[in-house]
RNA sequence: GCGCGCGUAGCUCAGUGGUAGAGCACACGACUUUUAAUCGCGGGGUCGCGGGUUCGAAUCCCGCCGCGCGCACCA
């Protein structure tokens, strides 16, 4: 018999003795949470107040005729004292406890006489059996695998270091929509489930709709409905969800992962990276207490106004290359080459000058870590947005750069239709030339923007990455609860 | 996708060619202020999966699966 049949056996054993192991309610009202019983324990140990705690047992002493347990509720934990001669017949059930079972027990406080605040019960209950032992109460849980596969192990076995994430991860999304619903923005809900995908250059999740036999994709941003939206009247909105997109997973890529994207009508790209700095720190204000954070040993300061540095100068410092005296791809490969940067050819030139803003970051310059505002971007990696005026080629982008990861696009929305079908028809060119991430081409969107889109900033931000660096994490597996994973075989 | 590394008991890990180990957890026993309780005693393994080399494989070789790190890819 092994571990779980034992505490099967043990379920059976108190179902036949008439004690239900998995009761509907608890059989006395829970009087605090652990934590609150603590801070007050002053007083209801003075006056010998009878309290009730519930909790799960993580660790367990069994000395005979008297037992001490600690357990712990959502708040803390506590110890728990059992003497044979308070509690009578029930002490010899209490002995067949076992660590991870859930109980209630109500009692007094005192203090042991090594001063550890306990609660003596002269009653406890049953409220929930655990048929599987709890990982090893002091090497915990390590395994990384396991960890993401049974994340709610990971948080029994590593809580003070697990629990903290996620409810930063949770109060960050909570400011975020405080911030913009105090500056007018609403909320909106769009289709995830999407007959095309659109609104970013990546390859989409597909799925079959039944009634209409027809394929349908899920989302890999909510962009183009959202601009929709702005066609509809609406001047301020944003979206807070999950967007997929069918690609690896690495230290900053999850299949699934969260999306913050906003819109605002008369505002271009240049206020939208003044909103956007201005909430970033906001944000890390009302989650850390400052807008200075240590991230992987690194101190960044976000607070406003971050630096701003055009993609061009930024290349032209990192590389010595002034890409706007190479107006075509072959002048531009073959000033790369003679610096002896190594680049992938089989690309078009904004690729390629894609290409060298990721080798000016691989320099690892720290000055790059700091929040940084990368602007003015190729044309032809920006089907979406607007161009630069007296800039040929260029489109009015900004990307937000913070701890070496992307961690913001943005752009003057493209509201011109016919100079949108055009960039749709370009892209449908490099997808017939084997782009499959190039963007298709999406009529009824057109057909918005020839209603009349105003003029507009929009803004994404991966929400997963900005609480990596607000709870400086190193991989976004670690803030991400359930992260995807590989079946096991 | 490529390279490197890892996969041994429920958990954390040792073991690098000769009968599979430790701590915790678990079982049984002792103990009425312990606290990573302690003490005694005991059970527990297709060594990720499959194949090969060898008298003999957890250990060496090949393939596969999973995970990690790096690279590539990725608004």
């Amino acid at each position: 018999m092994d571990e779980r049949d034992i505490r099967t056996a043990k379920v059976q054993e108190l179902r036949e003795s008439g004690s239900e192991p998995y009761p509907p309610r608890l059989p006395t009202p829970r009087t605090h949470q652990i934590a609150a019983a603590i801070a007050e324990f002053d007083a209801l140990a003075a006056e010998k107040t009878s309290v009730t705690l519930v909790g799960r047992i993580v660790l367990f002493r069994d000395m005979g005729k008297v037992i001490f347990l600690t357990v712990e509720d959502g708040s803390g934990r506590l110890q728990f004292y059992l003497r044979r001669d308070d509690i009578g017949e029930g002490f010899a059930l209490a002995r067949k406890l076992d660590l991870g079972d859930f109980i209630s027990g109500t009692g007094y406080f005192f203090t042991t006489r090594t001063g550890e605040k306990t609660l003596h019960l002269t009653a406890y209950a049953l409220l929930s059996k655990s048929l599987r032992g709890l990982p090893a109460k002091h090497e915990g849980l390590r395994d990384v695998e396991l960890r993401h596969r049974k994340r709610y192990l990971d948080l029994i076995a590593n809580r003070d270091e697990v629990m903290p994430v996620f409810i930063a991860r949770a109060r960050i999304l909570a400011a975020l929509r405080r911030f913009l619903d105090k500056h007018g923005y609403i909320e909106v809900e769009t289709p995830i489930l999407q007959p095309l995908y659109g609104g970013a250059t990546a390859a989409p999740f597909t799925t079959h709709h039944n009634a209409a036999d027809r394929d349908m994709y899920l989302r890999i941003a909510p962009e183009l409905y959202l601009k929709r939206l702005l066609v509809g009247g609406l001047e301020r909105v944003y979206e807070l969800g999950r967007v997929f997109r069918n690609e690896g997973v690495d230290r900053s890529h999850n299949p699934e992962f969260t999306m913050l994207e906003y819109y605002e009508a008369y505002a271009d790209y240049l206020s939208m990276m003044t909103f956007t700095e201005t909430m970033i720190a906001a944000v890390a204000e009302q989650v850390t207490g400052g807008m200075v954070i240590t991230y992987q040993g690194i101190t960044l300061d976000l607070t406003p106004p971050w630096k701003r540095i055009t993609l061009h100068d930024l290349i032209a410092q990192a590389t010595g290359i002034d890409y706007d005296q190479y107006p075509d791809k072959e002048s531009l490969l073959a000033a790369i080459r003679a610096r002896g940067i190594a680049v992938d050819p089989a690309r078009g030139r904004g690729r390629l000058i894609d290409q060298l803003k990721d080798y000016a970051f691989e320099a690892r310059d720290p000055e790059l870590l700091k929040p940084l505002f990368l602007y003015d971007y190729p044309l032809d990696l920006s089907p979406l947005a607007k161009q630069k005026p007296g800039t040929p080629g260029m489109v009015e982008r900004f990307q937000a750069h913070l701890a070496g990861m992307q961690l913001v696009t943005a752009f003057s929305e493209l509201n011109d239709p016919l100079d949108q079908r055009a960039r749709f028809e370009d892209q449908a060119r490099q997808r017939a030339a084997g782009d499959a991430e190039a963007q298709v081409l999406d009529e009824d969107y057109i057909e918005a923007l020839e209603v009349g889109m105003p003029p507009a900033g929009g803004v994404g931000i991966g929400v997963d990455r900005l609480v990596m660096a607000l709870t400086d994490q190193p991989n976004i597996r670690e803030v991400i609860l359930f992260p995807t994973m590989r079946e096991l075989h």
